[in-house]
DNA sequence: CATAATTTTGCAACCGGGTTGCATTTATCG
DNA sequence: CGATAAATGCAACCCGGTTGCAAAATTATG
């Protein structure tokens, strides 16, 4: 996962440092966006100051790197952009229960067509409802409580 | 309108006090979703304490006569809930240029379709890009220029 | 290589949206 | 009206995120 930080540092000519290796190895290996928070933890007692954190994340969207998804937690998230159209991002499912986020990067997701005037530059769908995992848990304490 | 606000108090049997039908009224007059902020500005004065308002609006969402809609924005915003269906909501389009945000509330928004096992129970779409006031704006500034 | 110019990083202090605890006020009902 | 439960206001707090500034690391220059 290394080289493959390298090689998104170099394709946007940032230089290579660090924080900035341990941040994007981090989102290389995550499956659902992280906070400044998570990313941290991710990396563990080397990690960068939260600054610095977030300092390098702002650099990484604005060389559009890097996505900021806007899921219903209050703090803000952060995924690489490798699985998003131009104008469309995956969608977002989180689980009211278990509190987990999945992205959606298999579904087929429709643009809305606008009304006259309007021109797009990104959308983002959120779902919220119960996972496969909480579905199934829910469904054998039922059965345990008959 | 404040009759209105007072049906709707009825309507989920919430005491009926100053504080929620100007909240309600204040919601029922907007045509975008409202911060607690934009809610008291909208009251003025008379507006109650911010605790008051936030408090009232977390009653509101668990009766389901609003919603929250997740704007890029770092603050929470509140609509009513009644042009919604029962698991979507109209998309939201917000400018970049003005920051407006417009409930694209005409518009036909397509169900994802989830992948086994996934139950919905709400989705949201957001949308940004540049509102036809910000685009003829350009244009004309355009020309000017040349 | 030395050293000056430029970026990047870390730290502490700060900002602002939102929450909590608690005392006071108000709505509802008999 | 009086009793009771709910609603409100205030101050203090929480926490995600930002800012200013000095120290460290890179890069450019002679
Ligand atoms: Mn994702
Ligand atoms: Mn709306
Ligand atoms: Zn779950
Ligand atoms: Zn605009």
């Amino acid at each position: 996962m290394k080289n493959k930080a390298i090689e998104l540092l170099n394709s946007v000519s940032l230089r290579r440092t660090g924080p900035r290796l341990a941040i994007l190895e981090a989102l290389l290996n995550a499956d659902a966006p992280l906070t400044q928070d998570q990313i941290a933890d991710a990396i563990g007692d080397s990690a960068p100051n939260k600054t610095t954190i977030y300092r390098t994340l702002t650099h990484l969207v604005e060389t559009g790197l890097v996505h900021e998804a806007f899921l219903e937690n209050r703090s803000q998230h952060y995924e690489l952009a490798h699985h998003c159209g131009k104008q469309c991002c995956h969608p977002h499912f989180t689980c009211r229960q278990c509190e987990q986020t999945h992205c959606l990067t298999g579904v087929s997701t429709p643009l809305v067509e606008l009304p006259k005037g309007f021109s797009i530059q990104r959308q983002q769908i959120h779902i919220d409802g119960v996972c496969p995992d909480c579905r199934t848990r829910n469904k054998t304490k039922e059965i345990g409580q008959i």
